[in-house]
RNA sequence: GGGCCCGUAGCUUAGCCCGGUAGAGCAGGCGGCUCUUAACCGCAAGAUCAGGGGUUCGAAUCCCCUCGGGCCCGCCA
């Protein structure tokens, strides 16, 4: 690997240590607190006053250090915030305070002994009384003003991306804690988290292109999951009443800003209730991970809003009345394929001619109406043809029971009365398997035989992690909630 | 699949239209400074201008190709 001046400017430094039999690399720095806990105690002082009693120990990495002859202020870095400490050369001796001056670069990862203090202008500090060096940083970070610009660094070197950016180390632990709380929801209303295969022979419950791979041991190709939801329902008809699974699916598609290939989903099934017990859940889980938000992402205006928004709860609009009255378009229900084709044409799709009438219907409403979803706001009951595999309406013939849930005109969700009518569902997957435009479609036999043996009547949802993060925190694109999406290779 | 845009020092960038030996800030080196917080002041150093090819007396700049990335549209879901 190639070492600029600078990298061998600072390798020069480790060899120094290493002369002088001090270790770069060491192994532990017992007793240290946050450096929260000292910003914490200095509330109590006034400007210019050292706090009484024992030392704390503090550690993280240096990012800036300001010299002033016999004083230096250095900033650093740990989880819960930012830190000054004062070096002082009375405090830490002449030749000792000069040895650090020379030794420190930004990026180091340090240790420091002493007693929290106000600065005279007022900042909450740490008066050093003992430094360490945990550990050289050879390579210089990203500039500290602007941090890393690059979009492509950020995402390929995501480390740099979170050591550089408090910002981003937020957002991801926001996103750990929005998870934790997910299952804690789902844990608490009697929800059983379960491990279902990411590899498969056959991938299922959706029409997406999987991943293969091939197995030595089966001698088969297996493919990777695109969809939880036909194993978590064999788990209803085995018994199971409430379970959920919170991992990753793969789909061979595109990345864009709300599609990753790669991606964290959600699924729950929920034995002997409906898609309107459903919707209710929803809004809980939602209320509960705003109020969350609201506390972890004080200074990101995007979340707040989001945390606002979903604490108030969601508005609910219907599937067909929406469309009609954004389109403009009368008696939806009654239109024929063909000026069902015309209409999605006018909006601009270019979906093929033969396109099963339901795509026409979801093209239109994509365009119509999704741009105006900004709010958190669930579509209920929408045409048969739009949904193959839910529910019929128990009491509006031609629809099936189902919502799907929006945020800043992004899709969070979609969920469905399931259907558990064996010979029903038999019936659908032979449309699926004859219709030209699925030709992707995986027929599971098993789960038919699965639902002849009787699954309760459910309702089930999908949920995606990635998304839901992106709504709760604001964020613009996948990329940004995802630590290390996928890349192209880099060539040699 | 179609369109638009970007790639200059470790990082952040100016220069590109309109061709004439690449300019700065941060970081790093040396010197100064005991309350700064994008600290400051002085000195010196640091760049195959993403890669390849072409046009030209001369290319970071104009043209073509390749690589990597971003955004929009379409498709997919």
């Amino acid at each position: 690997m190639d070492e600029t001046p600078l990298e061998r400017e600072r390798r020069a430094k480790v060899a120094r240590w290493r002369s002088e039999r001090r270790e770069p690399y060491p192994w532990s720095f017992p007793g240290r607190v946050p450096t929260e806990d000292v910003r914490t105690r200095c509330l109590a002082l006034s400007a210019g006053q050292e706090a009484e009693g024992d030392p704390v120990r503090v550690a993280g990495r240096l990012h800036a250090l300001r010299v002033h002859g016999g004083t230096a202020f250095a900033d650093i870095d740990d989880l819960s915030g930012s830190l000054q400490l004062i070096l002082r050369a009375d405090v830490l001796g002449e030749g000792p305070y000069h040895a650090w001056m020379g030794d420190l670069d930004s990026g180091d990862l340090i240790g420091a002994e002493g007693r929290p203090a106000l600065s005279r202008r007022g900042e909450p500090s740490l008066v050093a009384t003992r430094v360490e060096l945990l550990a050289k940083a050879i390579s210089p970070p990203p500039e500290k003003f602007h941090g890393l610009q690059d979009v492509e660094e950020r995402l390929r070197r995501r480390y740099l991306d979170l050591l550089s950016s408090a910002e981003t180390r937020a957002r991801f632990r926001a996103r750990s804690v929005l998870v934790r709380e997910t299952r804690s929801f789902l844990d608490e209303a009697g929800f059983l988290e379960v491990e279902t295969p990411v590899l498969v022979p056959l991938a299922g419950g959706g029409t997406a292109q999987p991943f293969s791979t091939y197995s030595n041991y089966l001698g088969e190709e297996v493919r990777l999951r695109i969809a939880l939801e036909l194993a978590l329902k064999r788990l209803l008809v085995g018994g199971l009443e409430r379970v959920y699974e919170l991992g990753k699916c793969f789909r061979n598609e595109d990345l864009d800003v709300t599609h990753s290939p790669e991606f964290t989903m959600l699924e729950a099934y929920w034995a002997y209730a409906d898609y309107l017990d459903m919707k209710g859940l929803v809004e809980r889980l939602y209320a509960r991970l705003a109020s969350r938000v609201g506390t972890l992402l004080p200074d990101v205006p995007a979340a707040q809003e989001a945390a606002q928004a979903f604490a108030s709860g969601f508005h609910t609009v219907d599937f067909v009345e929406e469309l009609e009255h954004r389109s403009g378009i009368s008696r939806l229900i009654e239109r024929k394929p063909s000026e069902l084709r015309e209409y999605a044409r006018a909006a601009g799709s270019t979906v093929p001619d033969d396109s099963p009438p339901g795509v026409f219907l979801d093209k239109l409403f994509e365009h119509y109406v999704e741009p105006h979803l900004l709010r958190p706001t669930f579509v209920l009951d929408y045409p048969a043809v739009t949904t193959p595999l839910a529910k019929r309406h128990r009491s509006r013939p031609g629809f099936v029971e189902r919502f799907e849930f929006y945020y800043r005109g992004m899709e969070l969700g979609n969920a469905y009365t399931e259907l558990n009518d064996p010979d029903e569902q038999f019936r659908r997957f032979e449309e699926q398997l004859s219709s030209r435009v699925e030709d992707r479609f995986a027929y599971d036999e098993d789960f038919v035989q699965a639902l002849r043996y009787g699954m309760p009547p459910a309702t089930g949802i999908g949920i995606g992690i990635d998304r839901m993060v992106m709504a709760l925190t604001g964020t613009f694109s996948i990329k940004d909630v995802i630590l290390f999406p996928l890349v192209r290779a880099r060539l040699p």
